[in-house]
DNA sequence: AACATGCGCAACCGCTCAAAG
DNA sequence: TCTTTGAGCGGTTGCGCATGT
């Protein structure tokens, strides 16, 4: 009943192919074809498995594999097609010629997810980070927004710390002060010590949005609610730092860092300034009019004012840094 | 210079599905 | 129709190299 097995478990050879291995495989297909796994490695003197035979050549020995980078394009299509198919590396593979699978998962592991990540996007629903998190929060009552936007920045710590430092955001306040700025007070030499890693995410950020030279005044009555004041609000895209250059995501491409470009407008539409990118009427694609003359969701939430997916999602940010410390720890 | 840590890639593991018997 | 296996696929692991301390 049913076939035989591919090989005899006991004398297979397991782990790294040699280059000798590598030459009889590639000279037997080139011969013979690749019509049966099975007899493959024996008839080919290799002391191998068939399926192992068979990875071997799909992934590495096939003549019209690429071996090298990944370009922007075929990054581009990567996550294009992820974001419609998922995890299905066979197909998003049949887009690229050249390409494996396993390339394709390895590149997408190894290297976009983190590209997703550090742009704030969730390398899984594709979706801004913030937008997940707005999304919990209608659910929430405003204390308990304070607590998941608490809880967000304990995740996140490690990479916004990451990300503050790249932009040599000082957590100290005594090296550069900002006149009138009352976590001068909440911190002094001593405390400094025992700041933990989210009070300095905490400072981080205060501080990149009180350097911000052309801050806007947002209208945020939502703030009242939490306790904190519409006029100080002091919040800038451009303040956050980018992690990467030239790199396409939907329609919107994300340029060079701080440089107002359509990657800060993206990125800030979704999570941190929303209310400065309208303003300025810089909003990307993803928001503005539809082509049939439709405003899109995100467009309407943003222009009613009412939504609170837009409105709590900023409400993390755009806090100055004394009412992040006093409303959310 | 030595060690630790992180990263990228190749290979393996385990599962599903279709085909063979 | 059922059992078993090959092929294919996605997830995971381990090795070697690069970089940091």
């Amino acid at each position: 009943m049913g076939r035989i097995p591919c090989c005899e478990k006991d004398n297979v050879k397991r782990g790294q192919w040699t280059p000798e291995e590598d030459n009889k495989l590639s000279s037997y297909i080139a011969q013979h074809g690749t019509r049966n796994w099975r007899l493959i490695p024996k008839n080919a003197g290799l002391q191998r498995c068939g399926k192992s035979c068979r990875l071997r050549w799909t992934n590495y020995l096939r003549p019209d594999l690429k071996h090298g980078q990944f370009s922007d394009a075929e990054e581009q299509t990567i996550v294009k097609y992820h974001s419609v198919v998922g995890n299905r590396w066979s197909l998003i593979a049949a887009q690229l010629p050249g390409r494996t699978d396993n390339d394709v998962k390895n590149h997408w592991n190894t290297k976009l997810k983190k590209k997703l990540s550090g742009m704030g996007i969730d390398p899984v629903t594709h979706k801004p980070f913030s937008h997940l998190m707005a999304e919990i929060a209608t659910t929430l009552a405003p204390p308990q927004v304070a607590h998941l936007a608490e809880a967000a920045l304990g995740c996140f710590k490690d990479e916004m710390l990451h990300l503050l430092m790249k932009k040599r955001i000082d957590f100290h306040q005594h090296t550069n002060p900002t006149p009138g700025n009352s976590t001068a007070t909440y911190i002094n030499s001593q405390q400094e010590e025992k700041l933990d890693t989210v009070k300095k995410i905490k400072i981080g950020l205060s501080r990149a949005m009180q350097e911000q030279p052309d801050m806007l005044t947002s209208n945020k009555p939502w703030m009242d609610t939490i306790g904190a004041t519409s006029a100080n609000f002091t919040g800038n895209c451009s303040d956050f730092p980018l992690p990467m250059s030239g790199f396409q995501y939907g329609h919107s491409t994300f340029g060079n860092e701080g440089d107002g470009s359509p990657w800060s407008q993206s990125l800030c539409t979704g999570s941190t300034c929303t209310g400065a990118a309208d303003q300025q009427g810089q909003l990307p694609d993803k928001l503005e009019v539809e082509e049939n003359g439709e405003e899109s969701e995100g467009r309407k939430e943003l222009r009613n004012g009412s939504s609170i997916i837009f409105n709590s999602d900023s409400l993390l940010w755009d806090l100055p840094s004394e009412d992040l410390m006093n409303q959310m720890v």
